[in-house]
DNA sequence: ACGGAAACCTGCTGGC
DNA sequence: TGCCAGCAGGTTTCCG
């Protein structure tokens, strides 16, 4: 599942082969793939259609590219009286559970899952002479993609797509103030790793990587954030930032080719986890059996001598 | 403010 | 062999 690591691999795929180039011609295939875009598919190919990628950004498990303003066709324009420079746009992309970016000649067969196509237009780092292609790729359609404004950052300097402007900073960024997220996680009166999962609170850690925290931090997910100490909460997210930059080093070894693929977790680092996944083995740091519970509609992996409910 | 659950999806697996 | 339930889970939304 794609989580903050798996995310920056395709971001850093994306600036290798898309950045600098032109989406020369857009298609969508199906409903699902632009629903959160509120004006609909049509607008969004046509409004994207011709821009120049300026960047790949991401925070927590968004991604968005910037684009360059261009000239929209005069018939497509929403307000064609607006005189003004047009705003600074981007396309937001968010993977879900299954969603890929990949980057392929124009020509190659069709996935059966894919919901876009972005036609790049030269000169690009690929093949010369062979024209590439951008694809959304999603079994589940949980992800998805929508073009929409800027907004400045209420984290930092800079601007944020609107509907990435509730997202708060991950651990990978400057903007991230770890006394702050410290302070408003003790504030709250919930379980840990709920806490961990709010994307507000702190963004980027999915249902792997805090398990993964929690297991190194040794704290069981259910303890309640308000009687865990500053110290204990602090070294919860110094654990959640090691474990997905070491899980970023193992899944960065595989973006220099074509594709961008989303295989962080599924791949290289799948034999790097300590908890996830592990129920019935034993703990790689005490030998007792993990356990495998419930919680939040979902599975969390726990090692019940290392992680205690309560403290003793 | 928080918790719980449903909804959105497809592919795979295990039980009968 | 086939069918069905269950599972995987990020995010939003609704309700209590």
């Amino acid at each position: 599942m794609p989580e903050l690591p798996e995310v920056e691999v395709v971001r850093r795929g994306l600036e290798g082969h898309v950045v600098g180039r032109r989406l020369q011609h857009v298609e969508l295939r199906g409903m699902r793939v632009a629903r959160r875009h509120v004006p609909g598919a049509a607008d969004l190919a046509s409004r994207v259609e011709g821009a120049q990628v300026v960047e790949a950004r991401r925070r927590g498990k968004y991604l968005w590219l910037t684009l360059a303003p261009h000239e929209v066709p005069r018939s497509l324009r929403q307000a064609p009286d607006t005189a003004q420079a047009p705003a600074e746009e981007a396309l937001v992309i968010h993977l879900g559970m299954s969603g890929q970016m990949l980057v392929e000649p124009a020509d190659a067969p069709l996935e059966k899952h894919c919901h876009a196509q972005f036609t790049l237009a030269e000169p690009g780092v690929d093949v010369p002479g062979t024209p590439m292609q951008l694809r959304f790729v999603d079994q589940r359609t949980f992800g998805g993609l929508q073009l929409t404004d800027m907004v400045p950052d209420r984290h930092g300097p800079g601007v944020v797509p609107t509907v990435v402007a509730h997202i708060a900073p991950d651990p990978l960024e400057e903007a991230f103030d770890e006394a702050g997220v410290v302070a408003a996680v003790r504030r709250r009166h919930t379980q840990i790793k709920r806490a961990l999962l709010d994307q507000t609170l702190i963004s980027g850690i999915g249902n792997i990587y805090a398990d993964e925290a929690l297991w190194r931090a040794r704290v069981h997910g259910e303890r309640m954030t308000d009687r865990l100490r500053p110290a204990t909460v602090r070294g919860i997210l110094d654990h959640a930032r090691t474990v997905m930059t070491e899980a970023l080093d193992q899944g960065g070894t595989s973006f220099d080719a074509l594709y961008v693929n989303v295989n962080g977790a599924s791949g290289y680092f799948e034999r790097s986890l300590n908890a996830y996944g592990r129920a019935g083995q034993p703990c790689r740091r005490c030998g007792a059996l993990m356990r495998r519970e419930r919680f939040m509609n979902r599975s969390s992996y726990f090692c019940p001598r290392c992680q205690r409910r309560q403290r003793r």
